[in-house]
DNA sequence: GACTCGAGTGTACGACTGTACACATCGGTA
DNA sequence: TACCGATGTGTACAGTCGTACACTCGAGTC
């Protein structure tokens, strides 16, 4: 602010950064996963964003648009990692294989997606805005599951899960690997 | 204010009222299933309980007593629900039953509950002195679970009914009950 | 009656919030 | 060069928040 300070290009627009907006998106995320949506504010994503308070209004409607935003980002890039990871699967044994892995490590593979998928549920629990995210996100991976089982053991896979992403998020014991396997293999016959 | 109206029992103390931090408690869950956590105040709890904004200081050190108290009565009272539905079950088959109704709609039987239950499940996520709480619920409910199935099948179990109630609270199409029978068979290979 | 004491309350304070909007600033055009 | 329109920002405002604390008031004792 007092000096000027040596910027590599000062001609190449410095004003303008057309990926602000985006970045904001993604630094949201962060704040979130770090106090929640309760302790999300515009200050302090602007800050945690490193731009001025301004932007916010200027880029967004209100908080309602960042958080919608910024979880539809959030729901997009998992229900990639889920597709990705069973679209490599070739036979069923794979996809068993597959299922397990996204269980035990693969997909949500640090407690921020945790924390992240619980604060999206829980708005979407309450408000029907939010569910649009939610259900888009079941849909694609009821699909991918579809891809190698049958539509109920698909359900059933999808609950379990859940299920054990949840007693992971919550830190419950620490299931083996082999507790899921097993519990796969119960539900596929496989 | 203006008028003393009408107290039916005027001399028998209206003053103190040993019940009402109890009642406090129980209207915070009210206005937490109402507004989330990230809603509720001091203020809008008083309002609901028909008390004083002085009464919430005085009978709770601070917001998170006040939340953790409430949290851990619903908990209580879940837990009180699962095992008194699990102990009805005299044998394996009546067991699965109990499970299946679990899920289906005797444990949770508001959309209150799931919400609440994923409010709780929000604060513990991040919070570790929430985690008390559902570590003890857990703890509860697979111990209800262990009287009629071997560990490893009521952890499993526990699982899938955490992700089945989940896609009932977000209002995925909701699974017909054949499909959670079918569903605890092939888990307790009944 | 006078007095005491603790239960309970109204109010004020500083911190923080979302949002609007007047203003600064810069790239492009003539 | 002078200007304009769009991009972006600092600041002010009205409201809400948690919390502290001086106070009221009623029940019990003499």
């Amino acid at each position: 602010m007092t000096t000027a300070d040596a910027d590599p290009q000062p001609s190449a627009g410095r004003r303008t950064d057309p990926g602000r907006r985006d970045r904001i998106i993604d630094v949201c995320l962060d704040v979130i996963a770090d106090v929640g949506v309760a302790g999300t504010s515009h200050r302090r994503v602007a800050e945690a964003a490193d731009v001025p308070l301004g932007s916010m209004t200027y880029h967004f409607s209100g908080m309602n648009e960042l958080l919608h935003e910024a979880f539809t980002r959030f729901g997009t890039t998992v229900s990639d990692q889920f597709e990705r990871r069973m679209a490599t699967a070739a036979d069923a044994a794979a996809a068993r294989e597959a299922v397990v892995a996204i269980i035990a490590e693969d997909v949500f593979d640090t407690q921020r997606d945790l924390v992240l998928t619980h604060e999206l549920y829980t708005l979407a629990a309450r408000d029907p805005s939010f569910r649009d995210i939610t259900n888009a996100w079941m849909a694609r991976s009821r699909r991918a599951l579809e891809r190698h089982f049958d539509p109920t053991t698909a359900r059933m896979l999808d609950a379990l899960i859940e299920g054990l992403t949840i007693h992971r998020a919550l830190d419950i014991e620490p299931h083996g690997r082999e507790v899921v396997v097993d519990a796969v293999r119960r539900i596929t016959g496989g």
